[in-house]
DNA sequence: TTGAAAGCGCTAACAC
DNA sequence: GTGTTAGCGCTTTCAA
């Protein structure tokens, strides 16, 4: 004899009803008079009986998880993004199924051929490779998705003003007086994202008069695993210490001083250093990393609510593209050019 | 008129076949010829069909998902384990619901709720509370859990030797000369586990000869959101400064260093300081902690091992307590006591 | 090798 | 205010 879970039908037989009405009890729809529903109640108590979720979405036609696609946890900006977007979703009912793709294009789309499966009302994308056949994919299926700190024109879209991020970074190294200006991009950052804050580099470069060196720009490509950037001393080595870095994020930036540091450099009396995120860790004493903090929490709300606004009513309005505010936390690793 | 997807019918009636074939082609089941499998392979291919999982959980009587109750992924070795445990569950067909409680009993019950609603077939909770109505709970509703770096004698369980942990951590103090030592504790940190570290600590004191007192160690409790750990230098002050002190995990390490630092103290030359958890933050140059390092890779694999164990297996076998070893890893944070 | 049929547990019309 | 009923999309006997 195995154990066989209580259903609706077990609880409307002991209260003495249809399962109509153990269903109205249950949703708190339609109306039941407060004796029923408070045997109905007693007997869901004591039967301790709990909704299948599977079968209450085949008939609705819509489940309650959200579908979440990040790079990698280990990336402290990521997971704490994918925390906030599992509390914001919670508060509105939904669970999250959340995969981890380790920026692997073919991750990717097995993990999304997964969520698909499991009929997820809406896809987050935390991380996003720019595959276009899984977009049309994605599109062709009808799946509400968002793309967060990450950029699709054929999607909704939540992340943080790329190129006024760049420009605060660069406007707070010009004004400490630093002229030459190198940029560290890296691969695993989706690549319209990655374009855009290296064209917004540009820009915030002639802005304050400052020139542009494509041979300053140096393309990190990460190792296995983890966000390990290339190796950033030959490459100054070869082209002489500049007087500051803007990194494309946080975790780059900090390998970036590690590795300078380890040659002899100091950090910042020798080369200022910018991060990108806002992550928890720039933010320790003996870190101090100077950073273009990103707004989790805004992004969070916006992303759930832009796919809830899908999932919910159902509404065939526009993509919306929202760009929010970055915000300069200004730290030990940068100070003013040393004369 | 709106989308509707298409169900194993449409690709049936497309390929001229029953559905209980497509239904044996879609899982490779049972005998189909050579060619009606490639005719409805090409049915499949040309409607995008995609199999429904909630229906089939509601007739198979179970579901493809594990359950995941973290409590913070702020803290980047919970953050590293439930990246890892998503993973080795993917490679095993599985697919991870994730839940964060904040350490908030309230969150953990609602979450685990909302699990068993969607019929997960096990749970892997990072994270216990340690309320006993829950682990009855789950007992009787016959769902698998596996206890992963947390402890509950009603569930299988894997986690780090904790006693040998704190055995390593006094062992490399001691040999540095150090005989005061502190200990700070945690009031988030899962009982069972926070018992057996701080017993393994006074052991580990007694077998090198150290005194223990009851003075020095420190229970801190954590300000709202993210690991804030108390005053430490309040502590410190009135107590004295000890020769070193191990913490309970790097979080609360870190931050110990911070407040250390930012009062004038430093480390490792006033104080060596002990980590636990070998999270990815410690091993940076500029944190430089040395710490007791969890092997997450096992811990992922064990937990997801167990739980499909007696998911798929079904098997009545008895609760495995998995105990596994930690490794010391010596950075800067401690060094040789001052004479 | 293939098909017919009986549900899995629930919701939502629609009667009463 | 409550019950009846017809599925939702799939798996799984059991026949053919």
């Amino acid at each position: 004899m195995s154990y066989r879970r209580p259903t609706i039908v077990d609880v409307a037989s002991l209260s003495g009803v249809s399962k109509a009405t153990v269903s109205n009890v249950v949703r708190g729809k339609g109306s039941v008079s407060p004796a029923t529903r408070s045997r109905v109640l007693t007997a869901i108590e004591t039967l301790g009986y709990r909704p299948n979720a599977s079968a209450r979405s085949l008939v609705r036609q819509r489940t309650d998880v959200l579908g979440l696609v990040a790079g990698n946890l280990g990336n402290a900006f990521e997971a704490e993004l994918v925390e906030r977007i599992e509390q914001v979703a919670s508060e509105r009912r939904f669970t999250t199924l959340v995969c981890t793709t380790s920026r692997n294009p073919e991750d990717e789309t097995s993990k999304v051929a997964t969520l698909l499966e499991q009929r997820v009302a809406g896809i987050a994308m935390l991380q996003f490779s720019g595959d276009r056949h899984l977009m049309a994919q994605l599109v062709t299926e009808h799946v509400p998705v968002v793309m967060v700190s990450c950029w699709d024109d054929y999607a909704d879209c939540v992340a943080v003003d790329d190129a006024a991020g760049l420009e605060l970074a660069v406007g707070h190294l010009a004004r400490l007086g630093h002229r030459r200006i190198a940029y560290v991009t890296d691969e695993r950052v989706e690549s319209t994202t990655r374009r855009i804050r290296l064209e917004g580099f540009q820009r915030a470069l002639l802005r304050h008069g400052l020139e542009f060196h494509p041979d300053w720009v140096m393309h990190g490509n990460g190792g296995p695993g983890g966000d390990q950037p290339g190796n950033f001393v030959d490459f100054f080595e070869r082209r002489g210490l500049p007087d500051a870095v803007v990194a494309t994020n946080d975790n780059i930036a900090i390998t970036l001083i590690e590795q300078l540091e380890s040659q002899g450099w100091r950090v910042p009396d020798d080369v200022s250093i910018v991060g990108f995120d806002g992550s928890r860790v720039a933010g320790l004493h003996r870190i101090g990393l100077t950073t273009i903090a990103q707004p989790v929490e805004q992004l969070a709300q916006f992303s759930v609510e832009l796919l809830l606004d899908r999932v919910v009513g159902e509404s065939r309005r526009e993509r919306r593209h929202v760009r929010l505010e970055p915000k300069l936390m200004v730290r030990t690793s940068t100070s003013a050019r040393a004369k």
